[in-house]
Formats: C-alpha cells, structure tokens, sequence
DNA sequence: TTGTATGTACAGTTTTTTCTGTACAAAGTA
DNA sequence: TACTTTGTACAGAAAAAACTGTACATACAA
C-alpha cells in the first residue's frame, strides 16, 4: 500500500509525463516538458541545481534546456534579495502559453515563406516580361505564378490569424471561461 | 546566363525548400515537406516511382513518407482508370490543409491530457477524502487540485478553440478572402 | 495455375539530436 | 587583491530519427 506522500508523486508523475509526450507540440523534446511539469508543480522557483537534482540529470542540460523553455516563454526569470543563484519559475498562465507559442512559432514562419514567395513572383513575372519563351513553359510559368497567389493570399490570412491570437480577439469566438461545474 | 526552365526551376526550389525548412510545425522532417512541395507544383498525380526518381530518394522512404503525409491530410490518394500504380496528389486547399493539421494534432493531445488529469484528480481527491494526512501535505494535495482544475479548464477552452476551426467558425473572425490587389 | 508488378515490413546504416563532463569566463565575496 | 561560486561553451558519448536495400506479401495478368 502507497503512503499520501507516494500518492501525491503518483499523480504529478502522471500529468507531467502527459506533458512531456506531447511537448513536441511546441517544438520541444520531452525531458523539457518534464522540468516544465515539474516547475509547475513546485510553488516556488527553482535553481539549475534544484532541477538538476530533481530530475537527475546533469547541471548542463538543466542549463541548455531551460534556456529553450525561455524563448518558448514557458518559464521565466524571477529575483529574489540575496540569492546569488538564477531563479526560474513556471510562468501560469496556460493561455497565454499556447498563445505565445502560437504567434511566435507561426509568425517567423509566414514571414520566411512570404519573403520567398515574393522573390520566386518577380524572377516568374520578369521571366515572362522579357523573354521569347516556348509556349509550353508558358503554361508552366502562368501555372506557377497563379498557385503562388494563391498561397502569397493564404499567408496573409495566416498572418491576420496570429494577429487575432495576438491581441485577444480569439477569445470573442471562444470564450475562455465556461464556468463548467462539475 | 540560365535559360527560362533552369529560372522556373529555381523558382520552385525557393518555394520548397521553404517548405521544408517549416514543415516541422506540422511534425514532419524536412524531406517529407520537399516532397509535398514537389508534388504541389507537379500538375498531375504521381506514382512512388515519380516521387522516388523525382527527389533521389528511396522507394522506400517515399513509401514511408507519403503514408505520414497522408495521415497528416497534406496528400491524397486519388484513381485514375487503367493505371495500376498507386497515385498521389497534394491537397490544394491550404486553408483546409492549416484546419486539418491543427485539429487532428491539438485533438489528441487534449484528449490524453484530459484524461491524465481526471485520473489524478479522482485520486487526489480520494486521498483527500479517505486518509488522516499531515496538514502540510495537505495542503500540498489542495494546491495540486486547484492546479489541476485549472488545467482542466484550460483544455476543455482548448477543446472548444479546436471546435471552432473545425467548423469553420474562425473564418468569422478571419474572413478567408482579403481581396487584396497587388 | 504460374509469372510479374507493386507496396511495405524489417534489419541495418547513416545522420541528427540530445545529453554529459570538463574547462573556463564572469561575477560575487572576503 | 585572491578565492569562490555559478552558468555555459565545447567536444565527445549516447540515444533517437531518418534513410536504404532486401525480402516478401498481395494483387493483377496471362
């Protein structure tokens, strides 16, 4: 029979191991999502030691890994008087999580593939413009040009998608608090 | 000097490997995303075969490959009388590629965390409800409830937010055609 | 039925990613 | 100033993922 103390660790386990099977979802490896589930659950902040001897690995990893969950904006740096050591702690706010992850994960990806498109657009349409081309490559060519319109239009309602994720506006479809009661 | 097919060429290139360098935001290696981009630009469907002498690669992987992007809905099957060989086609609908993609994955996820954190709920609370423990690991177990019916909340917004592109519904807030002229 | 074509399971190889230990730079302490 | 303490760069080890070739099952053709 497990004591209340195993059975507390049981269950953080349990969830934490939950994020960490699906942490890929933000681009992550899953020994990262197990230091986030288990910042989450400590209520205070953590040295790069604390994690380290939490979760037995080394001080290194600890280090390279939170660095990541930072620019993920899963954790954050906090202060504390008098402690020389940096402090992290699980930011809380699990909206604003996936938001975040949303809009910044996406964001540099429609602006990769806008800058390309662009650039492709020009080299097809001088193309056309200045040479004598076969009728054949023609069609190739105007083939080409209408399907990166049409995905030139599909980035830019993808980038008013992450404006609406950005400033809120996503939370007048789906309202964030259901007061589901149980 | 390149000639008019070399500049087509490169044009498309730019486009693909673009693809590939973000396909990871939909789980898939890079070569699963040269492939798709291959296939979007090819005006007819293709066999493994095609594919395989296309892009260099093993019938094998694109065996492999094909199969992942068909589960990710990013490819599809499609018949043609007569031909014996397997062949297929890029989905062309982006918007509907983005849906596909954002549901099928988010809905798993909710769907195994949910399921993680009503199982350790119903054991933190029994633990609450059947033993004498200390004062201070109950409270530990309080905060985790509480931190578990957050959670909670959060996944079930998450579900609806999921609903919502699956409907359509966010085409209301983001209308798909900006009709923006060059 | 036998023969041929096609897709994939599987084992092994290559490539990429993750993790560790050492060494060191930066910053605080005495 | 010299002495700690702390975080991270870097090189190498371990683990995971991607890719290939062979072998085979299935399906069609004759």
């Amino acid at each position: 029979m497990m004591d209340a103390h195993e059975k507390l660790e049981k269950s953080r386990k349990r969830i934490t191991e939950s994020i960490a099977q699906n942490i890929h979802l933000y681009g992550l490896p899953p020994s990262a999502g197990r230091q986030f589930g288990m910042m989450f659950f400590e209520n205070r902040p953590l040295t790069l030691d604390d994690m380290s001897a939490e979760l037995g690995m080394s001080k290194t990893s600890m280090s390279t890994s939170i660095r990541t969950l930072s620019e993920a904006k899963l954790v954050e740096r906090v202060w504390e008087r008098g402690v020389r050591k940096d402090l992290y702690e699980a930011k809380d706010d699990w909206y604003q999580i996936f938001i975040d992850m949303f809009t910044v994960k996406w964001r540099r990806a429609v602006s990769l593939h806008t800058a390309a498109i662009r650039k492709s657009l020009n080299e097809l349409k001088d193309l056309k413009r200045d040479e004598g081309i076969s009728t054949e490559l023609l069609a190739e060519v105007d083939s080409d040009i209408e399907k990166l319109e049409y995905i030139r239009e599909y980035y830019n309602w993808l980038d008013r998608l992450i404006d609406a994720f950005e400033d809120q506006k996503i939370f007048d479809i789906v309202p964030r608090n259901d007061d589901m009661s149980e």
